[in-house]
DNA sequence: TCAAAATACGACTAATTCGTCATGTTCCCT
DNA sequence: AGGGAACATGACGAATTAGTCGTATTTTGA
């Protein structure tokens, strides 16, 4: 039992005019910043307000609180790789394995690029990971995967399918945010990529042929 | 960058008499309950004090600080799982891919059992994880992998052993985290567990046959 | 026995934080 | 032009928190 209730995280108002949708970017922008440059324990709005160069009565006004702001924020992180999840793993011109390997090389790359803001955000994920939203928005891949897992693993009944499915997206994901933690180099990145795309297509390999 | 320097995290002084050794111990007791039972934001030096029935300046002369408490609660945690992995991985008895089926089995379900108090002892990790200590505590089970590696996997580069007991390691603690965040039944448990155990044997055997 | 050391206490300070609201400014439309 | 709606401001209130310190109590050892 971690926090509180949930919070309301939708947006307070929509903006309407030119100038306030730009500030929304800007705080949005400002939020990222704050975010690496300071972490999740010194994200605060007024910083972000004043990173943003706008005063906090502003920010309020389109975002209800400041868990909504990081909502937002790992909103979009989530988005961005379920597009590039859904462009690697629908590409049916490939072997199902060899999508593997490159999604999970795609991904530990992209995991570690921005790997500052990231963590931060991961930090301080028990202000929005219990709202309504983020439950709906974490499984906005799943039909992908579980598409994915028909074609690569064919003989298989749809539980063993399933289960699977999930333990190489959580796998991956998970791995990938802790593997981010420490500084690496392209090559190790590389290097470790590959050692999970092995162990992932051996896993898989042996779904089919049992 | 996520927080500020790393704090000191050694223990102010140590109990010399029998009832400050029993204080210290109570304190832990209501530690684990405060973070089990309020959340990793709630946990407060003030409530840790409470809940032990103890006044916060007596909490403060055996810890420098709330996080030396939290500490003290992580290295508890990882030396009783380096314990089990080490009694089950050194079972030269069996064959090593029943130690590993055995050992995800045994790891999920202990993660999975005082999952609120684990859940929110990783939300606070902010707080502890940079402090040199927790670097050292971390590695403490490399060993027993390392040795394990080689017994499983005799056929492979010291470089390839390296990596894949790392991954396994990695993948077995940051997925099994993340699994116990959702409430599930005995059952479910060990239905996933014998899925990731499925793909380190499978994993394992690749790396063995290659 | 009795003084010094160890232990225990809890009110208090200084700092930080979130979010509001009364007031002022800019924009749009007729 | 001018009136209303949207937008922007930032000082402020209310709440919470970490950690300290002067004082009181208990234990120990000579």
């Amino acid at each position: 039992m971690p926090d509180r209730a949930s919070p309301s995280i939708s947006s307070r108002k929509q903006p309407q005019q030119a100038r306030s949708a730009g500030l929304v970017a800007t705080i949005l922008e400002a939020a990222v910043q704050v975010l690496a440059k300071e972490g999740a324990a010194r994200f605060t709005t007024a910083r972000v307000a004043e990173k943003a160069g706008v005063s906090v009565g502003s920010l309020y006004q389109y975002f209800p609180n400041k868990a909504a702001i990081l909502f937002r924020l790992q909103s979009d992180e989530w988005r961005q790789t379920a597009d590039m999840l859904r462009a690697i793993l629908e590409d049916r011109a490939r072997p199902p394995l060899d999508r593997v390997r490159t999604l999970v090389h795609a991904f530990l790359k992209s995991e570690c690029d921005e790997a500052a803001m990231r963590v931060a955000l991961d930090d301080a994920a028990p202000l929005y990971r219990d709202a309504p939203e983020a439950k709906t928005a974490r499984a906005s891949a799943d039909g992908v995967v579980a598409a994915f897992m028909r074609e690569a693993v064919p003989n298989a009944t749809d539980a063993v399918r399933a289960m699977a499915g999930d333990l190489l997206k959580t796998t991956m994901s998970q791995v990938g945010k802790h593997y981010s933690e420490t500084q690496r180099t392209d090559a190790e990145i590389s290097a470790y990529a590959d050692a999970m795309a092995d162990m992932f297509c051996a896993y898989l390999r042996s779904l089919d042929h049992a």
